[in-house]
RNA sequence: CGGGGUGUAGCGUAGCCCGGUUAUCGCGCCGCGUUUGGGACGCGGAGGUCGCAGGUUCGAAUCCUGCCACCCCGACCA
């Protein structure tokens, strides 16, 4: 990695161009730290959309839609979810605009139109969800609902970064409502697992299985599932959620339910999600100094065919034979694009494709036609070969599956070796410094502990893993008695 | 909000300290021609409130004052 490019987010920037575009309007601080996602990346964002919607849908949720507006009194119901978002919430005070008396040329919020109740533009949407949910609950047999919502969400954050933490983002979040708290926690810990199966499958970005820490929690859950992934340059990245609610939502909107033997009781609640920061850790995880590397399930362009030709005569005949490639390669479910752009030269648009990850480039030339074969290049290795013709599709076929496992191992192996097991502190703040990634160590359980050891070392906990084993041993920093290890990692 | 830095064409920049012709260069863009197996080349061309507002001066991108915006570091966070 020539520039270690990949070592420092804020450098991506040289292809989220492809995919993004930070919006910088310099007059309108107002929409600071928003992005303008352009169809190359919302194309990515869709293929996610639609694996995910599968899976919900597999696992018996429908979705729904609540509104972008909460009304202030019932954002407070939830009081530490409303303690927690407080900081960092959008809020609507007036309705209309009117022409300022002092120049009109500009507008100014008119003063007649002030709302009686200030409207908060979700942060998170258990608080309008839950209201509403009040009034489809009655009885047992109106439980479980599980609905999910596509929505955006606005987050006032003090420091915007592109994809990982924007002002505005997309996401889908879960929200359900069950009979028992067993079922409550099961809904939980299967959409944890869903999250999981996901982003390793489909995204090929290896995770790690846990629960957070108290301090880290979900403002207003009882308990938080996560997953949690590691950056190319050390960092941690909380990639999905999943929380179990408890009984929290249902007592501050006074959600009840009859059960089979007469008696009321409150819902048991869970909510999940995941959002376009995903596609940080996508870029993140796999990029290299040329460029995004996209794993071929959610590739837009699977495969890109660039013509190199003299004059017409020529481009004429290797579009016979592209034409043919595309049909058979679509006919296989393969998504694959012929550039036959006459204004920019064969280098340009390897350079091009490159850049946008796209996992399989075949050239043809007027050697090819001679020969009858294709120049097939991997994107992920960079490596080229030459294929005849007549069995190049089925070459793709498999190369497709193998990329897609080896970006996979490739993160995973990653990642790996950068889970290190300290059981000092002075060990663990060396790692840290030096190495970085996952360090698992024993903690005492205790938040002091934990704030503590952020405090000086910018690390936190950042899950506390679900096949973590039992091993008794003592607090790096306290020297108390634990009973397992945490994974401690600077994060995103 | 604290500490540091930067604002000159779509992007990246020189010039600023030490004021003085028509504001520099590269990329990109447009036209014509030649090119085409890894980001083409030649010639011609378009594009600028030098962040904004005052001030000093015969004269300001350059000096002074105020403001604004952005970036990095901290507190906050998916």
């Amino acid at each position: 990695m020539s520039k270690n490019l990949t070592k420092r987010s804020e450098d991506y920037s040289k292809w989220y161009n492809e995919l993004v575009v930070k919006a910088d309007l310099a007059e309108n601080s107002a929409v600071r730290g928003c992005m303008v996602i352009k169809p190359y990346g919302y194309a990515i964002w869709e293929k996610m959309q639609a694996e995910l919607d599968k899976k919900f849908k597999e696992t018996g949720h429908q979705n729904a839609y609540f509104p972008l507006f909460v009304p202030k009194s019932l954002f407070e119901a939830e009081e530490k979810n409303a303690e927690g978002f407080a900081k960092e919430c959008a809020v609507v005070t007036h309705y209309r605009l009117k022409t300022d008396p002092n120049d009109a040329s500009k507008l100014i919020a008119d003063p007649e139109a002030k709302l009686e109740e200030e409207l908060i533009v979700r942060p998170t949407s258990e608080a309008i969800i839950w209201n509403t949910y009040k009034g489809w609950i009655q009885s047992y047999r109106d439980l479980p609902i599980l609905v999910n919502q596509w929505a955006n969400v606005v987050r006032w954050e003090m420091r915007t970064r592109l994809f990982l933490r924007t002002a505005e983002f997309l996401w889908q979040e879960g929200h359900t409502a069950h009979e028992t708290k067993q079922e409550a926690i099961a809904e939980t810990e299967q959409m944890n697992d869903v999250y999981a199966d996901f982003v390793e499958n489909f995204m090929a970005i290896p995770v790690i299985k846990g629960r957070k820490t108290e301090s880290e929690r979900f403002a207003g859950a009882d308990d938080t599932y996560c997953i949690e992934a590691l950056m190319q340059d050390g960092k941690a990245l909380q990639a999905g959620t999943s929380h179990f609610l408890g009984q929290n939502f249902a007592k501050a909107f006074d959600v009840k339910f009859t059960s089979k033997e007469g008696k009321q009781d409150y819902v048991w609640a869970t909510s999940w999600g995941v959002s376009t920061r995903l596609m940080g850790a996508l870029i993140m995880t796999h990029s290299d100094d040329n460029g995004l590397v996209l794993p071929p399930n959610l590739a837009p362009i699977q495969v890109v065919i660039v013509p190199i030709y003299k004059g017409q005569e020529q481009l004429d005949q290797i579009s016979e034979v592209a034409n043919e490639l595309v049909v058979a390669l679509r006919a296989k479910g393969i998504s694959v694009k012929f550039d036959n752009r006459d204004t920019h030269r064969p280098g340009a648009k390897f350079a091009q494709y490159e850049l946008q990850g796209v996992p399989l480039r075949i050239a043809i030339g007027p050697k090819d036609l001679e020969k009858g074969t294709v120049e097939l290049a991997r994107r992920d290795t960079l490596s080229k070969q030459f294929v005849q013709r007549d069995s190049v599709v089925d070459t793709i076929e498999s190369l497709l599956v193998e990329i897609q496992d080896q970006l996979h191992q490739k993160a995973t192996e990653f990642r790996d070796a950068h889970i290190t097991e300290v059981n000092s502190y002075e060990e663990f703040k060396k790692v840290l410094e030096t190495k970085g990634g996952f360090i698992s160590a024993h903690w005492d359980g205790t938040i002091a502990t934990e704030q503590k050891i952020k405090e000086e070392t910018k690390a936190t906990i950042r899950c506390i893993p679900l096949d973590a084993k039992e091993e008794k041993g003592i607090c790096m920093y306290s020297g108390k008695p634990s009973l397992s290890r945490v994974l401690f990692a600077k994060a995103y």
